[in-house]
RNA sequence: GCGAUCGUGGUGUAACGGUAGCACAACGGCCUGUGGCGCCGUUAGAGUGGGUUCGACUCCCACCCCUCGCU
């Protein structure tokens, strides 16, 4: 078994659990940066380790556009090519649905994609994209699935479900088939992921179909992407009704903090979002007493770090005034230093969670936090 | 000293005898399985003085300023 559950709490779902992938293991809950292309944006892989990023997650889809599945192949796959020592899971391609310039439409057969770089059409099917997943090399794969639009109608939602969960079910095979030959500490893993909008009906009917395919953890996709908060945690619980508890749960493209506790409250174990460095390269920094945004004039000055309470290497060195200046002219180190920021941030929430679950004070954790980070 | 040209938000620029538009800057906000450092909102303007006109940023006069040319 891939996941271990080591610690459960005692008045929530959270847990502390330990996921084992063939490039080492990870200590849930997590939080991955996301690194689309290996890499992620302004930051190298060696921040990434002294941050204390266990895992990141890239894109299969945008790979194999650059430099494409062949090189990464011949080079020894995406470990080698970027030396990130920590565990690597790569995305299908299916979130890409949702960018209007890379999609061109799709049909129970698979999607149509554009080459941005040379316009032309690419059609890919679940099979290929497992077998693509397979030659980048990353440790965790995941299901090709069909990404309905927040505004799409139900019954387009419910179609997206029902191809996802005959894709799920192609994916699975063509993993098993392609790894075979494969010894067990050897293998990718592969997650399922459930669709189904905001709608109760939908989600079980997703949850349910997938989980009698045995996949190495589920990720709960479409969510995080406009709905009211409330709804999205609903949708966790209506998820987490029917997939099993001996296995991960992944929701998908979280990144706000305290959107973080409250899946984990609900029994979510990883997360990934650009999130956290998309608001750095604006300005929005995350401190323990809440999001700000340091370009703004009051902060022109100030020679303090970027959060007082942060043991991050840039908040140990650099002030606000010199992140404000930076990223106020477009200047590279500066989204570096407040991604750097913004991440450690996040690994730090983590770790503390973990270590809150573990003493039996994760409640008392969860509503400290969102007491300091929401008021202001 | 003379002549010509030009004066519009902080900056650079439009249009028009009848609601002064745009860009950048400034100020505030947004961003959630990242092709794209992107998006939204707000503040802020007619050199000065007179004249013509129902009405002038616009036409006329004087002064001031800028730039260019001449002596």
């Amino acid at each position: 078994m891939a996941f271990t559950v080591l610690v459960k709490d005692a008045h929530s779902l959270a847990r502390v659990g330990r996921l084992k992938t063939r490039s080492g293991s990870v200590e849930t809950p997590v939080f991955m940066p996301v690194a689309t292309k290996t890499a992620v944006k302004h930051i190298s892989p060696e921040m990434l380790e002294e941050m204390g990023a266990q895992a990141t997650i890239s894109n299969s889809f945008v790979l194999s556009l650059r430099p494409g599945a062949k090189i990464v192949k011949k080079v020894g796959g995406i470990h080698t090519l970027s030396t990130y020592t920590g565990v690597m899971f790569t995305d299908s391609g299916g979130f890409q649905m949702y960018s209007p310039s890379l999609y061109k439409g799709s049909n129970d057969l698979g999607v149509e994609f554009k080459n941005p770089y040379s316009g032309e059409r690419i059609f890919m099917t679940p099979e290929q994209n497992m077998q693509l997943q397979l030659d980048l090399g990353s440790d965790v794969a995941m299901c090709f699935d069909t990404m309905p639009l927040i505004e799409h109608s139900k019954d387009a939602v419910a179609l997206a479900v029902n191809r996802t969960s005959s894709w799920a079910r192609r994916c699975k095979e063509t993993h098993d088939t392609l790894q075979k030959k494969v010894s067990k500490g050897k293998r990718q893993l592969l997650f399922g992921i459930v669709q189904g909008g905001v709608h109760d009906d939908l989600r079980r009917i997703s949850a349910g179909a997938l989980t009698e395919l045995d996949f190495d953890g589920f990720a709960i996709g479409g969510l995080a992407l406009g709905e009211a908060k409330e709804e999205e945690y609903r949708m966790i619980e209506v998820c987490q009704e029917y997939l099993p508890r001996n296995k991960p749960v992944y929701l998908m493209g979280a990144g706000n903090p305290i959107e973080l506790l409250e899946a984990i409250e609900r029994g979510c174990d990883i997360f990934d979002s650009r999130f956290p460095t998309m608001n750095a390269r604006h300005g929005n920094i995350f401190s323990w007493k809440g999001k700000y945004i340091v370009t703004n004039a009051e902060h022109k000055a100030s020679l303090k770090p970027l959060d007082e309470s942060c043991d991050c290497s840039v908040c140990k060195r650099y002030s606000r005034a010199y992140v404000c200046h930076l990223i106020r002219n477009e200047e590279g180190v500066g989204y570096q230093l407040a991604s750097y920021h913004n991440l450690y941030f996040l690994q730090e929430l983590m770790r503390r969670v973990r270590k809150a679950i573990k003493v039996g004070t994760f409640g008392k954790f969860k509503k400290t936090f969102i007491k300091n980070y929401s008021k202001k």
